[in-house]
DNA sequence: TAGATTGTTAATCGATTAACAATC
DNA sequence: TAGATTGTTAATCGATTAACAATC
């Protein structure tokens, strides 16, 4: 499987791809064309083609993709059979809110422990996982593998504890806080979900929509 | 001020572009160039221009920028002078997360209320945020101007939700739950957040560097 | 004035779309 | 076999980068 230089427009779209396949395969569909797909996503039949060419031949002329097969192709290459494992720092309602209700299972992830620096939590349970003291978190990484953290905890916390789980060797983060990490911990992947410039965003667009009938 | 045309790419750069500003404003900084810019947020200064001028001219020639006023140039352009009204239906752990820690407030959104099914939380209030029972809704909201929903709910009630808020009026959904809206609400502005999206992006990036180390 | 840096035009690069031979 | 649809090559379109005159 040679392949490395995949932009990540294309990479971005896959887990689009994965939930709508996801859906058919409950609805009980056997197969798909790129037109069909192409249809209910709002994309070109000729992306959709060229974006699965990337990673291999997974259809056939005249008939189209299995969903299954395709589906299980997506999965692959998503790495979800790898069952990445996990931590969770700051177990606030945020975090409750992504033990309780993210589903790491469904995508094999393994959440394995949360951390937390306030007393009341430490050594409690929330939906089987279990909530520790922040002071042990180097330990637990360096005893455990632990493949992605994910932060989140307020920003002034951001930094140093995403300094403390890189030294100790986790390879990801999965950053909910306002502060950028990214130039800081070469070595580690990190990916934000930034809930202020998605806000923004739609800020944007709603402001020049209203600006317009204005006109 | 005659635009329209601005792609996608740049207006999501925008926020990005207003945070690192706050940050330089916050230590007094008075000027940039975008050289000092591209080099701070990992771009080239070229595009930092070429974005800026698509809304106007805001450097000087020889000096750079003045925070202060790109800043607030950029404030302007996102809507942040709006004071856009919210909505909150789902008061959950991700609702309250959302009342208690994202701050609304800090750009000039006014959460109005919130709404959910659970009578343990009707009538309750969060951080001064009052819950309201969901069959309140429909009411609410044709009878105050809601500018954004956001949905905060299980997955199974997304679209029954959306129909509701978009009949009332509501010009713009932020949707966290995992179902895509686009296609059905045509009019109305849907900006997803979708944390499984996010995850699987890591998730191919771990997967694509662990099978690289075992070539 | 000389140096610096913008705003903008032109050049390059990459991503999307279209077309079509291959083939199920 | 005929019809349909892929995988891929070529054409188009758009976004990023480079260059430079304008000017503070």
């Amino acid at each position: 499987m040679k392949r490395g230089n995949i932009s990540q427009n294309v990479i971005r779209r896959l887990p689009r791809y994965m939930r709508h396949l996801e859906g058919l395969d409950a609805e009980g569909v056997e197969r798909v064309s790129s037109a069909e797909l192409g249809k209910a996503m709002g994309l070109t039949p000729s992306q959709i083609r060229q974006d699965f060419s990337c990673f291999g031949e997974f259809g056939q002329q005249g008939y189209g993709y299995s969903v299954k097969i395709l589906l299980s192709e997506l999965r692959g290459i998503l790495g979800i059979n790898k069952s990445f494992s996990v931590i969770l720092i700051g177990a606030g309602n945020l975090g409750h809110a992504l033990i309780r209700n993210f589903g790491f299972g469904r995508y094999s992830f393994r959440l394995l422990a949360a951390f937390d620096v306030d007393p009341a939590l430490i050594g409690s349970e929330i939906a089987g996982v279990k909530i520790f003291s922040i002071d042990y978190l180097p330990e637990f990484i360096r005893e455990t593998h632990v493949d992605i953290a994910v932060l989140a905890v307020p920003g002034l916390s951001a930094k140093s504890i995403a300094n403390i789980v890189t030294k100790n060797g986790v390879k990801a983060i999965w950053n909910f806080t306002n502060i950028e990490l990214g130039m800081d911990n070469e070595g580690v992947l990190v990916e934000d979900i930034s809930f202020a410039d998605s806000l923004l965003f739609l800020s944007y667009c709603l402001s020049e929509s209203t600006a317009e009938e204005q006109e």
